[in-house]
DNA sequence: CATATACGTTAGCTATGACTTACCGTTAGT
DNA sequence: ACTAACGGTAAGTCATAGCTAACGTATATG
């Protein structure tokens, strides 16, 4: 039940943004804290939380640490998300595909 | 931004169990709060909130407060959940659509 | 070697939210 | 009309989570 964990850990709005800004790619804490209305170490707690459920992977450059993405860490939230659909499910990924095409292409 | 609202609702435990509890269909109050660990008010509390967000939908029936989910809520999640894959999406997507149909088939 | 930079960690404060108990209104049954 | 069942609401308690400030550690730089 890993999903609870990250339903938990990305409750938090600070936090989630965090997390979002990672959505651009690796990035050291400093980049990541920069604007936040919370303090670095605040980050750097948020961000210990996001490695410990998984949702984010950390690796040493020099004197910075990078941060990034984990997506199979969504994996089972993703899944328990899907539990809710019965057979409307298919309907649903075809529209969400389409969807997800338009804006591709609309860039 | 919808999705914040329904990552804070759904990352307690005992909410996102009543919430659960509502895939089997809609319920009254006294059957969701059976076997939890909390009193019934306290059911109660939670349905409040989950309506509050849009996740739960409730009618009148006799003396009876009947409540059903409302997958709608978990729209706005689902897209923010899509949005942090890029282009491994499609595959994604497929993949999960594949083992959505095995699992339909063993059933 | 001294200083600066980039982060993690700790301790302590505070606000929030989940819970219980007690209470109240409403519908159903006799 | 009385009583019981169902469930929403209010007040008060308590634990937890997020924050800041201060400090510690490791790498780069002169």
């Amino acid at each position: 039940m890993a999903y609870g964990t990250a339903l938990a850990v990305l409750a938090d709005p600070t936090r989630r943004k965090v997390f979002e800004r990672l959505r651009g790619g690796p990035r050291p804490v400093n980049l990541l804290a920069q604007g936040l209305p919370v303090s670095r170490p605040a980050v750097s707690q948020h961000l210990k939380v996001l490695k410990e459920a998984g949702l984010v992977e950390e690796r040493s450059e020099g004197v910075r640490r990078i941060y990034s993405l984990r997506r199979e860490g969504l994996m089972e939230l993703r899944e328990w998300l899907d539990s809710f659909w019965g057979e409307a499910l298919d309907a649903f990924k075809l529209e969400a595909e389409r969807s997800y095409r338009s804006k591709k292409g609309s860039k």
